[in-house]
DNA sequence: GCCAACGTTGGC
DNA sequence: GCCAACGTTGGC
């Protein structure tokens, strides 16, 4: 079992929307470390729901990983904010995973509280701050399940 | 809305 | 292959 942490911006997508529509795909995603991360997802993998831009950001439950990788369709959609028209079609650039809403945290863990536990000093999310996706070790995963169940 | 960090693009 | 210009992310 692998763990991540995924970012959104709860104005356009935040795990309430997840919540209610139970599984979503989580598509957009244009940056190739960020996608590389998003290929190596395995199903039953959990995510941390990080929302980003957002009073205040902060982590504000879990999901898992529903659908393993496959292309993200928005990279060809000319109408999409998201289109690429430098994709190749029969090799595309871009893909995507489905996720299942778990559980929202009772509250959300902001940013400045993460950023006071020693424990979490070594996350991604504090030292590659914009990576919108990224692996999040089991300790970290542990511990945060624990300040917020 | 500002701006720092940083990824991408494109000229050379 | 370098690097300046430019665009985007995301905290504040």
């Amino acid at each position: 079992m692998n763990y991540w942490l995924m970012k959104s911006e709860p104005d356009v997508f935040s795990i309430d929307h997840l919540r209610k529509q139970k599984i979503g795909g989580w598509d957009g995603v244009r940056n190739y470390q960020a996608r590389n991360f998003i290929r190596a997802m395995k199903k039953k993998d959990r995510v941390l729901f990080y929302h980003s831009n957002a009073k205040p950001s902060g982590i504000a439950g879990i999901m898992e990983i529903a659908r393993e990788a496959y292309p993200d369709p928005t990279q060809f959609d000319p109408e999409n904010e998201h289109y690429d028209p430098g994709s190749p079609p029969n090799a595309p650039r871009w893909s995507q995973v489905d996720v299942k809403f778990l559980k929202t945290f009772r509250k959300i863990l902001p940013l400045d509280e993460i950023r006071d536990v020693p424990a979490l000093q070594g996350m991604v999310l504090l030292k590659r701050g914009r990576l919108s996706v990224q692996p999040v070790t089991t300790a970290e995963w542990r511990l945060i399940l624990r300040m917020c169940s």
